[in-house]
DNA sequence: TTAATAGTGTCTCTGAGACACTATGTG
DNA sequence: CACATAGTGTCTCAGAGACACTATTAA
């Protein structure tokens, strides 16, 4: 490479391949917890490529919209969502990782409250449970099934399963992030669930009540659980104002 | 929204705007630290639009090309760097965010010790001083200036740069990237100053040398620093392996 | 010798884990 | 009552900051 770097600019701007455009999609992890494992909503392809395998929910880019845009887009199209946090994950753009054509996916991570996605599901569409393999934030692919039946994923979405999972991971130590997928109200003892299914391993609860207490992001609501068939714990909101 | 998702689906196939297919670019901030500042690599526009601002290295993504190694050619192109180390930092995406045509930037941070970086400087290339307004990791653009003077920046470059701090900062307390700024062999005060170069901040001495012996990451040389006007510091090189 | 930085030893403070103990619900 | 879970108080241990002290170089 002796090149200057304005012989190379000039050349660069030569390149009859350098102006051929990619085709982008955004595609949605979408997560929740449900019966204290992560799940994941999956869509089934009913064509090529990949037909009958499953991928996630998501869709081209249009030339308006922002990629936030986009991935708020599919989930309302998707799962008739609106308002859930959602934040950008990672581009995947390895040159054949779709057969058909050039495709870079702009991959998003979506949190929901389980209760709000239960009645969207129909034969196309499903809540698969979401399984990994690895401890803390190794990273590598995840897998996914349904009623014990694992299921095909389409293209690199077992990577990008797998990478959403270690991000949240990461997330969870410093961020509001677990909210997200509790009610409104809700106990310390949900929330370290849900910490718990996230992270795949028990945590300290003694430790875990005084970090959380002390964040300074959960109010009392000042009642408590109802049909406990025990003490009844306080119920608390997240203060997002904090 | 009273659709369901089949129908939805259906519409999305047939939608026209929706395989329209935007540009696509790769644009690294190549960090560096030098005098104890941090410094970008910027490239001066001689079209228009933002004719004579500053812009991040970058190129249009080629079809057969996977993003990482689009960084790994603009780097080379640009700035005659092989196998530096480069790691995707987010994928900006606003609509208008170019004003020609959509582009969405895949945005990449590299770091290099500086010494690999000096001789390639021209007229059009400049390696510019970073200033980071904000403290930690709240975030927000960052700006650049050459001897005193601001430059402007193209397209949303400031918030290119703002994020590529961000990331770094956060990195550090956790990932081995200080060492992708020095030479192959340094002490713990360089290590030291370069942390807190990144981080904006002073650093505690005797904590930090414990965390980084402590880390198993380093490994002595044997040999001490030479021309030091003063007790030579040990000499370390980063262990890869652990 | 002095000035400057390298490097060590130790005290304290803080946060996490562990565990004992009390509180309050159901059956 | 027994039993289960909520919630509190306290001990211990590990890591970070602070600081005193010694070591080693140049001038």
């Amino acid at each position: 490479m002796t090149r200057s770097p304005d012989e190379q600019a000039f050349l660069d701007a030569y390149d009859p391949t350098a102006f051929e455009r990619p085709s982008v999609t955004v595609d949605v992890v979408l997560l929740t917890v449900l019966d204290g494992d992560l799940h994941v909503l999956l869509i089934r392809r009913d064509e090529h490529p990949c037909k009958g395998c499953w991928s996630l929910p998501g869709g081209f880019i249009r030339m308006t919209e922002s990629l936030d845009e986009a991935a708020a887009r599919v989930l309302n199209d998707k799962a008739h969502l609106q308002g859930v946090y959602a934040e950008q994950l990672y581009t995947f753009g390895a040159p054949r990782r779709d057969p058909r054509t050039r495709v870079l996916s702009v991959a998003y991570v979506a949190l929901v409250n389980a209760a709000r996605l239960r009645p969207v599901e129909d034969d196309r569409i499903r809540l698969a449970l979401l399984h990994v393999d690895w401890q803390g934030e190794t990273g590598g692919p995840a897998s996914a099934s349904w009623h014990g039946q694992l299921l095909a994923l389409a293209f690199d979405h077992a990577d990008i399963l797998g990478l959403a999972v270690k991000r949240l991971r990461g997330k969870l130590d410093y961020a509001p992030v677990g909210f997200e997928l509790l009610p409104e109200r809700f106990t310390l003892r949900d929330l370290q669930s849900v910490h718990e299914t996230i992270l795949g391993r028990k945590l300290n609860k003694d430790s875990f009540r005084r970090r959380m207490l002390a964040s300074g992001r959960l109010s009392a609501v000042g009642e408590r659980e109802e049909d406990a068939d025990h003490r009844p714990a306080a119920l608390y909101t997240f203060e997002r104002s904090a």
